[in-house]
DNA sequence: AGCCGAATGTTATATCATAACATGCGGGCT
DNA sequence: AGCCCGCATGTTATGATATAACATTCGGCT
């Protein structure tokens, strides 16, 4: 979840730099893996990543994955919306971001319930992939 | 959730001393932090707490949370369950353990229909709990 | 031009986690 | 008893992730 952005200026260069380079990989990536791609546009420094990562995720347009120390871009402009679930194989590393109005509704219901005003939540679920169960050891997706 | 134990083995040293020093904490902590709390009990280096570590979420007397970098005892013996939902206060840094029938059918639901088979899950809602909500600044639980 | 706030660049360091290898201890076997 | 073996332990070093702190640059504004 992660809630709301705050105004709409324009991405700046490392952050479209940083977004675009989400966008590419077919798998999330961490912070350094994002800098070891983005040296040759000229980012040096690990603050510069977490930097643009931090206003990515303050918009709404990357979430982090706890569970793996790593970052997505956000496909589904799921705006306005609750609690999003990610669904993630162990073997090839892929990522879906999913969205249930069953587990949002429940999790707020919780939250409330418990007395807990509500700032972001984090639901990940890890396992193997249909495709990777199909073979023996698991497909390996470039961890480009 | 992380899957069931595999034997049961009485605890050794070390893994008693941690899950002591857990169950004893009002907040979760870090690796360090206990390690910090178990030197006077002879522990030295954090590979011999990390070790601790994982043989109790191996057998699900403790649990990590993934978005603190922290552990907690395993409060409600869940055996025999599914995934368990963290409550956590960002002020004082609480952390409740829940389950929730709601929340784990849907959870195991949607990893079926991604065709995912679940492994293990992470589910943790963080917010302002009541009682710092009622403070200014939230309360300070000793980070003891 | 001069000022201001925001983004950036840069260095250093904090924090979290594991690899790799040596040591010790207890239980079963012959 | 003596040996072997598995496993927990101890220890050192290093890898991986994240942030603090401060200097610099840039663009808009008056």
């Amino acid at each position: 979840m992660t809630v709301a952005p705050t105004a709409d200026a324009p991405l700046t260069r490392n952050q479209t730099l940083v977004l675009e380079a989400l966008a590419a990989a077919p798998v999330p990536l961490g912070a350094y893996a994002l800098l070891d791609r983005l040296r040759d546009q000229g980012l040096r420094a690990p603050a510069q990543v977490y930097r643009a990562l931090d206003r990515l995720q303050a918009r709404g347009l990357v979430h982090r994955l706890e569970t793996l120390n790593a970052f997505v871009a956000c496909r589904e402009a799921h705006r306005a919306e609750g609690p999003v679930v990610f669904v993630i194989c162990e073997h090839c590393g892929r990522a879906r971001e999913l969205t249930d109005e069953v587990i949002g509704g429940r999790l707020r219901g919780l939250a409330a319930e418990a007395g807990l005003a509500l700032h972001s939540s984090s639901v990940e679920l890890r396992g193997t992939c249909a495709a990777c169960g199909r073979t023996a050891a698991g497909t390996d997706p470039e961890t480009r």
